[in-house]
DNA sequence: CCTCCGCCTTGATCCGGGTCAAGGGAGGTT
DNA sequence: AACCTCCCTTGACCCGGATCAAGGCGGAGG
């Protein structure tokens, strides 16, 4: 029950239905029965959090996971030091830790953290799991998302890697859900952006500059928008200063180039 | 059958043998009966790889995975600008791509190449699908293998966020297999090794100049053996020129959080 | 109203590591 | 032996971004 139906006994049904939408309209239960979505949500609570608080630890025994129904949460990795890196930014109708249902007695891999005041679902695990046996569909989905997941730690990777600080912007800002338009509302600070972004706030806050300055960011009503057609922003660039990072040449499609040698083919037995 | 099989073919019994119990002895085969065994194997190719080839493309369709007999095999991932960052280096009886058969339509997320002649066998995951509903088992091991991957890339993101070169290298030394005992043999050019922790070949050499100079890191019989007791180690650091890279001032060895600012000087080393 | 306190911005400086270039072995080939 | 090639090492230099420090700005609280 949340705040609101503690006020206003008679919202408590309303709360419950709007909350059974949400689960409905997530991918991992979209489509089940009314009658399997009352099982999955019978012993689901929600919660509320706010900045500052925990949801939970990296390295801590997984027993939950969560719906995110307002507000927005940092997925972060906390290093030995003290420091912490933010790898996930998450928004109203997110699902998270809840691959964790695949794996035997799962821990962690990152700590959670709202950025605001938000609420949440909280489902366990141990009562959700007898579900799979009966919805096989579930055990697919979960695994793609762990896979899927797998594939964008890989690209974070490579990007750390070999992209300067203003490209990493730019392709996360492209990495954006169409849904949004290579756009970023900012409903948190930016050193949180620069965070997820692994770099200092003042260097986030020099790299917009630069590309504001270059045409291909703008800020409008406290969102990051990115501007597209390069060329065409390119060639304003003559008025940017110095090095135009993240301005790239003409083609910034797919160069793939690569000699490409023997690829996957030939299903027989090979040298001999 | 590989190429000695070909020239005597009366060791082709035996080499299928060997095979076999290679199989058997990878955390997803193990302990199955003969018959089951048997049936993964059906299908099953050995094939035969060097250096300069590749196995497979990231964005490819899988279609296979693969089991390392002998030789090395590094996974990479391929930027758009042509350059190359190795994830993982592979080593006989590891097996890789097989958490693929847990997915729908998957695609490589990784290209892999060898890092010199190497045996491999390849099996199919549309054959092998089917066995996945009649032993269980599989399927949890499989979801905890992408589970893991996942943690480990994880704890990749913020190792490239935070940690220097020297660390990186000490840090990837210390993750070896327990069983190497923070100890990496030197079966590939110094090259993969450096593109492994994101550095270039020359920055690598001289981490590992200064760290053999501090006396933290030992070149034994074309292995690299990280050297424990950091205290021992770092009385010496007076000989180490300049900042002494990752050569962690008295006490770091398991130092949980010290706020901030608390942490600095290292011995002997005048920064001004 | 003013003050305090985050957060963002901007400037100045420093340093880790990338880049370019020049040797120096260790094999392998003729 | 002379040569070539590949790889590693070392030096010199430069640049992107971290760090330190100093304002500007807006909201909350007096």
């Amino acid at each position: 029950m949340c705040r609101a139906c503690a006020s206003h006994p008679e919202l408590i049904d309303e709360c419950r239905r709007s909350r059974t939408e949400a689960v409905g309209r997530t991918y991992l239960f979209e489509g089940l029965s009314a009658a399997v979505l009352g099982s999955v949500l019978e012993g689901a609570v929600e919660i509320e959090a706010e900045a500052g608080e925990w949801l939970f630890f990296q390295e801590d025994r997984a027993e939950s996971f969560y719906l995110l129904l307002d507000g927005d949460v940092a997925l972060s990795r906390l290093s030995p030091d003290g420091g912490e890196v933010i790898v996930a930014i998450l928004g109203p109708g997110e699902l998270f830790e809840e691959d964790l249902l695949l794996v035997d007695s799962p821990r962690h891999a990152v700590s959670a953290r709202p950025l605001g005041p938000c609420r949440l679902v909280r489902f366990s695990h141990r009562r959700l799991r007898p579900l799979l046996g009966r919805q096989p569909g579930l055990v697919s989905k979960l695994a793609g998302t762990l896979h899927r997941r797998n594939t964008l730690l890989l690209e974070e990777v490579e990007r750390l890697s070999v992209a300067d600080a203003g490209q990493r912007l730019i392709r996360f800002l492209e990495s954006q859900p169409p849904a949004a338009g290579d756009r970023l509302p900012l409903r948190f600070p930016k050193r949180v952006l620069a965070s997820r972004l692994s770099i200092r706030p003042e260097t986030l806050s020099r790299v917009l500059a630069r590309l504001k300055g270059c045409g291909r960011i703008r800020e409008a009503d406290g969102a990051l928008v990115l501007i597209p057609d390069p060329e065409q922003a390119c060639t304003a660039c003559e008025t940017c200063p110095a090095r135009l990072w993240g301005c790239p040449g003409p083609g910034r499609g797919v160069a793939r180039d690569e000699p490409r040698k023997a690829a996957e083919p030939e299903p027989g037995v090979p040298t001999t």
